[in-house]
RNA sequence: GCCCCCAUCGUCUAGAGGCCUAGGACACGGCCCUUUCAAGGCUGAGAUCAGCGGUUCGAAUCCGCUUGGGGGUACCA
């Protein structure tokens, strides 16, 4: 039994972005490390823009991830699990209303009239003057008559936590060290609830991080400015201040903090192309944080065992994704074959369902073809790609690509007729990679050809590309009548093409 | 504007005062292997450790300043 308690606390106004992610996936791993508690709240206070297909979105993607909670909602076949719930905020409406209550009684927070656009107005004359924009703090000391008077105008109010002035909030964050910052530096008082009555994040954040108990706060950089709002809010409650750890931004290749509209964000994009959890997981794991040795390769249970919050890097990291993809690509060879076979299967799916394939390999099929391809996919869904010629009905290989570049449309005619005598004669009996490629050898070597050069032109007659898995296996793979066949259309199209240019 | 954070190859990083003429990985070039593409092996290029001042016998490592970058500053999260 341990006190550590962390968590990932979501916002469902979008998919899971890649650096919701990386949070979620350094608190799981500090607290699987430490033998803590993960928590996962949902944050779906902004109900305008929230939507329960993002929720969905999140669960499945950390899901897939293989991050796992022990509270919070969707954990095992439990809709929620956790003694702290419930853990969606919008369940908890209650409780923060009685916190802004109780802030109320004590003055600690007050009712505000103010509207936005008298709001805008006095920022946007502060930004003239060169002052610091900061709410003013007109509505700090009413009257009980002045509100009275405002209420009768027909306006909501506001509740606002009072930050007091000229005070240091410090806090030692455990990636960052000493931090000190000015509670001048704030805005002014704070809105914790909307006019409709609604809460607002730092609000919410610190009522339910003080209910949860959270002993570790481990969040994204961009929090760490408003790190002391919730202190003070935490103080305010009278409640334990947890400790912080404030993890590097992801960055967009111009270093900006990642973005939707710089780059790809969201984890289910990199799912639909083919990218493995282990993969993904192990390259999130080093953006911004190593073991400090050379190894790179990890798997999930050896990042738990390894991970160190004290050894996360403190500046940002640019997103890489031929990086990833090289990761990706480790992970795919060391997958045993079954398991590949059944993550090929979907993205296979998927090129029948586009259209690319005429129809599925079984399983079968597909693991023999396994030896040849497990170590040619950067991500899963290059497959279609590398192997679909094979269960397409009719190829029809582009002439400039089936003339060797040393060879003329006339050799080349020649070259796939000796070609195809000598496969036919090979004979369906003896169809392995051995069998035919040994006479092939011959062939070349009688008529003194370069053996590169028969072999692309047979390899783009049966397969319609330049780049495949090696020739012979390839050729078993098809079948001996389709080889046959495909060698036949591509000398038809030749034989056309020679008639017509002379 | 104000506040905060950051700064080692193009990118991810190792480096916690002498082990650094700065190591690894991705990407890039060459070679080997080879029927193409990969994978793998070897190898090369790539960083005046942002700059300047200190501290020290000694600094990528400690301190200060400058510069640059980023983040925050909402009735978003």
């Amino acid at each position: 039994m341990t006190d550590i308690r962390v968590r990932i606390a979501p916002s469902p106004t979008g998919p899971l972005h890649l650096g919701t992610a990386r949070t979620a996936l350094f608190n799981f791993l500090f607290a699987r490390h430490t033998g803590g508690t993960f928590i996962f709240r949902l944050e779906d206070t902004d109900q305008a823009r929230s939507s329960v297909e993002f929720e969905r979105d999140i669960l499945d993607g950390l899901h897939w991830l293989g991050i796992t909670w022990d509270e919070g909602p969707a954990v095992g076949d439990e809709p929620e699990r956790g003694t702290f719930g419930p853990y969606r905020q919008m369940a908890r409406v209650a409780r923060y209303a009685e916190a802004a209550d109780r802030l109320l009684a004590e003055g600690k927070a007050y009712y505000c009239y103010c509207t936005p656009a008298e709001l805008d107005a006095e920022r946007k004359r502060q930004e003239e003057t060169h002052e610091p924009t900061r709410y003013n703090g007109r509505c700090a000391n009413l009257t009980l008559a002045e509100r009275a008077a405002f209420e009768a105008e027909g306006r909501r109010p506001v509740v606002r936590f009072r930050v007091p002035r000229s005070r240091v909030i410090a806090f030692d964050d455990m990636i960052r060290g000493h931090v000190e910052i000015d509670t001048d530096a704030l805005g002014g008082d704070l809105v914790i609830v909307r006019s409709d009555g609604t809460p607002l994040y730092h609000f919410t954040v610190a009522v339910d991080d003080a209910a949860m108990a959270i002993s570790h706060v481990i969040r994204g950089e961009d929090h760490l400015s408003n790190t002391p709002k919730h202190i003070l809010l935490f103080e305010a409650l009278g409640v334990a201040v947890p400790r912080f750890a404030h993890l590097p931004l992801i960055l967009n290749p111009d270093r900006t903090k990642m973005s939707k509209r710089k780059s790809q964000t969201a984890v289910a994009d990199y799912r639909a192309q083919g990218f493995i959890p282990e993969g993904f997981v192990n390259y999130l794991a080093l953006l911004g944080w190593s073991t400090g040795t050379e190894e790179e390769v990890l798997s999930s249970a050896e990042l738990v065992e390894k991970f160190d919050l004290a050894t996360v890097n403190k500046a940002g990291a640019v997103f890489d994704r031929e990086r990833l993809e090289w990761l990706n690509g480790q992970w795919i060879r060391r997958l045993p074959p079954d398991d590949l076979v059944n993550r090929l299967r979907p993205f296979l799916q998927a090129e029948a369902d586009a259209g690319r394939i005429d129809w599925l390999p079984t399983d079968e099929e597909i693991r023999s073809l396994l030896p040849v391809v497990q170590e040619r996919l950067p991500v899963l869904a290059k497959v279609g790609e590398l192997i679909g010629f094979l269960f397409v009905k009719d190829l029809d290989p582009d002439l400039a690509l089936l003339v060797p570049k040393r060879w003329d449309v006339a050799t080349t005619s020649v070259g796939l007729e000796a070609a195809r005598r000598t496969i036919a004669a090979t004979g369906e009996v003896a169809w392995e990679a051995e069998e035919i490629e040994a006479p092939l050898r011959r062939l070349v070597e009688d008529r003194g050809w370069k053996a590169g050069d028969l072999f692309m032109a047979i390899r783009v007659a049966v397969t319609g590309r330049t780049a495949t898995p090696p020739l012979f296996d390839t050729m078993v793979a098809l079948g001996y009548e389709r080889t046959l066949a495909r060698l036949d259309r591509a000398i038809e199209k030749l034989g056309a093409q020679a008639a017509s240019s002379t």
